[in-house]
DNA sequence: ACGAGATATTTTAGGCTTAAAACATTGGCA
DNA sequence: TGCCAATGTTTTAAGCCTAAAATATCTCGT
């Protein structure tokens, strides 16, 4: 990338080759392995120690994160699900009395949600299990491991979100389908 | 980790110290946020370019990957997916001619799954495509970054699967609702 | 004040997913 | 031989999820 003259490193090669990315797919197979076994954990650990699905365990946290609540949009770009999933997973919250919707003054498109002291109670209880199976499943890591995957990851992350909204674009001419992109971005 | 003299390393302090397990918090929510990242745009492109979803290519490379094909407890256990959500899936990619169903003779309940010509075909053109989109995806990470998040992904998943199952019967004391394990493992 | 576009949410139609129970077949063993 | 436990698959009931269209409300420029 920065060297000068004929030296080609790893990196060029991999950009020059466009056949040969196995090694990125194999990592990508991975990532997906590992997320969904802890994901399926936790799922089956939630469901079994308090009865309650992994969505709407997501939704409460991010609303305990959250001070004043926040409005569906929000919850949903953090949740980074659908807009339109948020209205059947809201209401069956509010309808068990874990949360509170209220359409703001200002704004009556605007609906803000927030935990209800039940709900805030039966998310306490949760999050501390959960922290508790989280460091479980990663127990095989030593710190400075976990360290590292976070670095890692982060660029990854950083990776995935540049080449997530270019690459959408510039494969935009060759799709088949007509498709339109409508409000909802993450 | 502090504390010269007593032998404590990282997974000691993980587990005598019930209240401070952040850092490997923040590294599953991370994890999540990168796999969910990828898995949906990768998603939006097999929609856009071949209208297919991914559970279907999931369904068809591991197909392709197997050469007499599968039976569905095989698929099942492959694509970290339950046994009866296959049934619906195999039915619809069947009645797109893409796979094909068979009863084996030595034992009739099982059935194997083999991928047809034409899935065969649909397939390899979707797998060229997506190969390289998930290049695209983690060009931000140089060779030797790989090479490591594949390493200490790898040690995370060992460390997952052992604490998966351990744990979960470990927890069972605990729960108040009953439960029963059935067949399904993964 | 008014209409056009923008923004927030809900609805719709279709598909995916799970856990648990039900059904089918097999293989072993009394 | 006949039963029974194990194994492979399907069914059922409920919930999650998405994309696209529909609805409701707001903002802004004139």
């Amino acid at each position: 990338m920065e060297r000068p003259g004929a030296f080609i490193d790893a990196e060029t090669v991999a950009l020059e080759r466009p056949r040969d990315h196995k090694a990125e797919l194999r990592l990508w197979l991975r990532l997906l392995t590992c997320t969904t076994l802890v994901e399926d954990d936790i799922r089956a650990r939630l469901r079994s120690a308090f009865d309650v699905t992994l969505p709407r365990f997501d939704l409460m946290a991010q609303l305990h994160k959250a001070p004043g609540g926040l409005t569906l949009s929000q919850l949903s770009s953090r949740m980074m699900v659908s807009n339109g999933n948020l209205t059947a997973l809201v209401e069956r919250l509010a309808e068990a009395g874990q949360i509170e919707r209220r359409v703001t003054a200002a704004d009556r498109r605007v609906v803000n949600v927030t935990l209800t002291a039940a709900g805030e109670r039966a998310f306490a209880a949760m999050a501390a299990q959960h922290e508790g199976w989280i460091a479980e499943l990663f127990a095989g890591l030593g710190h400075g491991e976990v360290e590292q995957l976070m670095a890692l990851l982060g660029k990854l992350k950083g990776s995935v979100r540049a080449a997530a909204r270019s690459g959408a674009n510039s494969e935009a001419a060759v799709k088949p389908a007509v498709r339109h992109k409508t409000g909802h971005q993450r």
